[in-house]
DNA sequence: CGTATATCGATATATCAATATCGATATACC
DNA sequence: GGTATATCGATATTGATATATCGATATACG
């Protein structure tokens, strides 16, 4: 089995995969079944191992996967392994939530520092990373090779924000402000957005109300 | 133009089209065209007007929509101008941060309070919102007519606390710890997975590189 | 007043993801 | 050792979403 691109759903899947993967108890089987993983997620099991099938196929008849292998081969397509850099800008509450973050570390990503333009806020720390100012920004990730930049900030100043961050070199922008933010081709954008959240929530509640 | 069911997709993007036209400068014209809302997010066309479509179909040929018109439109879908409550289960930093979050209000929603077994952390408050006892939660529920559920406890408590807020009467679940959860039919679960949004934007570096 | 054009809504096509189906195979069991 | 079965990987089908195409229409302009 073999795909050259891997898309974006199935990539969403993966570390969901992995952690569930990681949670098995001690004593559990060495190998597992795509049916087994499919019933625990609440996934269709064609799913499973078409996904599974795209960064391992290495599954067995009759036996299933190889767990200690398939977490591996995760782990490394993931790359989990590797140090990622990244950067906040606005700390604000949840630029604050975010840079103190500890769980990053897991995923292969080392949040550095924040930035943000309150000189009451500059120079404090947040789980021991530093808040700076913004004027000290380029240089920052000239100087430490930095791939994805974080956008907390309030809209209004999100995309001239994203743009720096392009011009910057940062390749990857993970944007939680409220706004659609536009970048030229080639660089992802991944919006994350509560509003989009909520309105599928409430679209739920709305539609079992009426 | 009518649609009885609208698909998800179509509900993630409507908070976005009503964000933008709400951030329109004072003196705009009083309507403005699907191409134009379209070049403004980065949107295909076709797409703005069939979604556009499915809330509003007032659109007029030559002249676009009225502005006015489309944002209450949009408000009375999106059910802002209804309160709906909210609680939070886990009051750890992100926890604590969506308590203190004063934007919700903005999409109708209200949280209410935090629940957490630390008993440090019960009692406090956080953005004048108080942090209760998990104990008091399936009371504070039925009192308060809860009908969402956010939910920032470590994953190792996550099913069981999605499982007491729908015996509790929560259809609909905002779930930021880093599990997939599993729920009966009618019960929504939205997971708002960080693994998963980080795989996508790393995914992407990972690809640039190779 | 007639024609050109921007824009709409609707229909058709293409693209993408999820699911179902099927033959192949490695173990379990007789 | 032979047969049954769980499970795999591949292919085909279905379904959903996004994009392209087209006629209709309301204004702009000559």
């Amino acid at each position: 089995m073999k795909e050259r691109c891997i898309s974006k759903s199935v990539l969403e899947r993966l570390p969901v995969y992995l952690h569930y993967l990681q949670s098995l108890p001690e004593g559990s089987p060495e190998t597992i079944s795509a049916t087994a993983i499919a019933r625990a997620l609440g996934l269709g099991e064609v799913q499973v191992r078409k996904d599974l099938g795209a960064v391992s196929g290495a599954g067995k008849p009759r036996i299933g996967y190889d767990t200690a292998g398939l977490i591996e081969r995760l782990k490394v397509f993931l790359d989990y392994d590797n140090r990622v850099n990244a950067v906040i800008v606005g700390a604000g509450k949840l630029g604050n939530a975010l840079l103190a973050y500890e769980g990053f570390r897991d995923f292969g990503l080392s949040v550095l520092a924040a930035f943000d333009t309150d000189p009451s806020k500059i120079g404090q720390t947040s789980g021991g990373k530093p808040i700076l100012a913004v004027g000290t920004f380029p240089e920052f990730c000239r100087e430490n090779r930095v791939a994805i930049g974080i956008i907390t900030t309030p809209d209004s100043v999100a995309q001239s924000v994203c743009d720096e961050m392009i011009a910057c070199g940062i390749r990857a922008v993970w944007n939680f402000a409220p706004t659609r933010l536009k970048a030229p081709e080639g660089i992802l954008v991944q919006n994350e957005n509560m509003a989009s959240s909520l309105a599928v929530l409430s679209g739920h509640l709305k539609k079992n109300r009426g």
